[in-house]
DNA sequence: ACGATATAGTTGACTTGTTCAACTATATGC
DNA sequence: GCATATAGTTGAACAAGTCAACTATATCGT
């Protein structure tokens, strides 16, 4: 029998940590005028349209009446269109615009940017590194 | 020279996953009242008391107006004592009293054991690899 | 030592984010 | 076909977060 106290502190201190890391990459939003959720919402519609506001909330843990609205400002600021699903008449299946591809691609841009700024500071070795942590990491946990 | 944008991808992809987990983790947080800032705050004191509110900012990145309120709170409600530093008539020092302790030890039981139940689905050989990767991924991004 | 500048923290006004329940419409199961 | 479940909308209420102005104290440069 194991003793699981150190693994769980580590990954604590770890979730803290990459918190705080997340938040500085995700800090080039405040200049796009586009909060964190608005902008992972305009990412689950770019990454598996058309989608269902439903597709989203099974993807984010977000209020469907908070989505609603983010939506509904998103059509009403031409990013999305929405049309009836054929399949299911309460659902809408929700497009990117030519606009909303471009803010899309905008912050999507700005996102590879800081990332890329993050792991310019690593050599080829440690970015390898990286690479096969993270791997293992998602293999173990989001299974 | 070498193409990053694989690992841009990955890390992006690992983020948004990881987001979701951490939200899963902190998901008990709604039943105590308390939000994920206001625990974090509590963290912060318990693990570096006496601090003063810059320290937490140092710490976590929130407007200091927004600090000053949690803090106010925390101290109305008796979770925290305040005492003008010695050294800077400016800043106060922080301290957890015992009712602050209490409320700390319960969600800190509580983020403990969200933690140990994750981890519980893996064998040892893989908590083991999870434990090795979390460190490596530490020492690369958070120096 | 003195004035200019910076930092610590507080406050109130304001904006935004988020929750919640009620509601309409449609679909699905018995 | 009736009961129940799901998709999405809306408005009201509340919580969270931002911001600038302000007081008090500290620090820097001369």
């Amino acid at each position: 029998m194991k003793n699981e106290t150190p693994l769980i502190q580590a990954i604590r201190s770890f979730n803290r940590n990459y918190t705080k890391l997340i938040g500085l990459l995700d800090s080039h939003l405040l200049a796009s005028g586009y909060s964190l959720a608005e902008a992972r919402i305009l990412y689950e519609i770019h990454a598996n349209m058309p989608v269902s506001a439903s597709d989203i909330i099974l993807q984010i843990d977000i209020d469907k009446g908070y989505l609603s609205k983010v939506l509904k400002r998103f059509e009403v600021n031409g990013l999305i269109a929405k049309e009836p699903s054929p399949v299911d008449a309460r659902m809408s299946l929700l497009t990117l615009t030519a606009a909303g591809h471009t803010v899309f691609n905008s912050l999507d841009a700005a996102s590879n940017q800081q990332v890329k700024e993050m792991i310019g500071k690593l050599t080829d070795e440690e970015q390898d590194k990286l690479s096969n942590n993270i791997a293992a990491i998602s293999a173990l946990l989001f299974k």
